[in-house]
DNA sequence: CGTTTTTGACCAGCGC
DNA sequence: GCGCTGGTCAAAAACG
């Protein structure tokens, strides 16, 4: 994939229109074909003539803009897709990568991404490795969520909209940061557990693992303290996915607001749209 | 005063 | 069976 759907050429460094005529854009095409047949008699042909050529070059830039736009949607699109089909992959997958831990054979670590049975298939032969991964295929759904926070930063809070009462905490033997356990607080009969722990690699990461589904709403639709609110459904892999978009979609705010000549011309057409 | 967090103790699974 | 390790419990402390 590459930076190629990055490197947007949105080629609006040509749409710089005369402050004293906004209303050249499309959806005002109409109204100064008007103006200008209503008040042709009061202009000279040449004036008429210069306005229409310009009418025409500017709506040809806007079809060449709206085309760019259709395009960056169906890329922005496309990578989304791609993007789904990799968590939905990596989450499975994950504990099935190389783990540091010589042992690394605990039922809730390495089984932790192990929901996926693909995975078991080129090793799981003998009957006691199969009794093994019928145990695991019993356990509840396993999703990681990795979140970059401030290194500084000490606490394993990862707020992802749901009330969380931490039970307990244990350092762990391949991984010198504490990992924290929470609880769902916001109903006691809610199965959902979440591990928070921070990537041995990379300390400004903290990797949240939740386990099992919510059995109610989201609290903080109701009102409650969580600022977050990226999960719409109760499921926690529709948390990561809306994570996920959520991030995508500053990043995209990110680079397109990055370029003058964009803000300049959306700046534009608004304030054309507006007039 | 009720709720949440902290933390040492305990339990269970796994490999040897 | 023993030791190691991750996960959970529960009492005490902290907090609002």
């Amino acid at each position: 994939m590459g930076s190629s759907w990055l490197d947007l050429d949105l080629n609006v460094g040509s749409l710089r229109f005369p402050v004293d005529a906004p209303e050249v854009f499309p959806v005002e095409s109409k109204r100064v074909e008007d103006k200008i047949s209503m008040r042709g008699g009061e202009r000279s042909d040449a004036q008429v003539e210069g306005l229409e050529a310009e009418l025409i070059r500017v709506t040809e830039e806007n079809k060449k803009l709206d085309e760019t736009l259709r395009i960056i949607t169906a890329k922005y699109t496309s990578l989304w897709n791609q993007l789904n089909d990799l968590t939905t992959t990596t989450s499975s997958s994950e504990g099935a990568s190389p783990s540091p831990s010589p042992a690394g054979k605990r039922k809730s670590e390495s089984s932790g991404g192990h929901t996926e049975p693909a995975n078991c298939n080129a090793e799981c032969t003998s009957a006691e490795e199969s009794c093994k991964r019928v145990r695991q295929d019993c356990k509840p759904p396993v999703w990681k969520l990795h979140v970059r926070t401030n290194p500084s930063d000490s606490s394993l809070v990862v707020k992802d909209g749901y009330q969380w009462r931490k039970y307990g905490q244990k350092v762990t033997r391949d991984n010198p940061s504490p990992r924290a356990y929470f609880r769902c607080s916001f109903a006691p009969s809610c199965p959902v557990k979440k591990k928070v722990q921070r990537s041995a690699e990379d300390q400004s990461i903290l990797v949240a693992t939740y386990e099992g589904e919510h059995n109610h709403s989201q609290p903080s639709k109701l009102g409650d303290r969580s600022d977050v609110d990226f999960g719409r459904s109760s499921h926690p892999k529709s948390s990561v996915t809306e994570e996920l978009h959520r991030t995508l979609v500053e990043q995209m705010a990110r680079l397109l607001t990055k370029n003058p000549a964009f803000t300049a011309s959306v700046a534009t057409a608004i304030s054309g749209m507006m007039l």
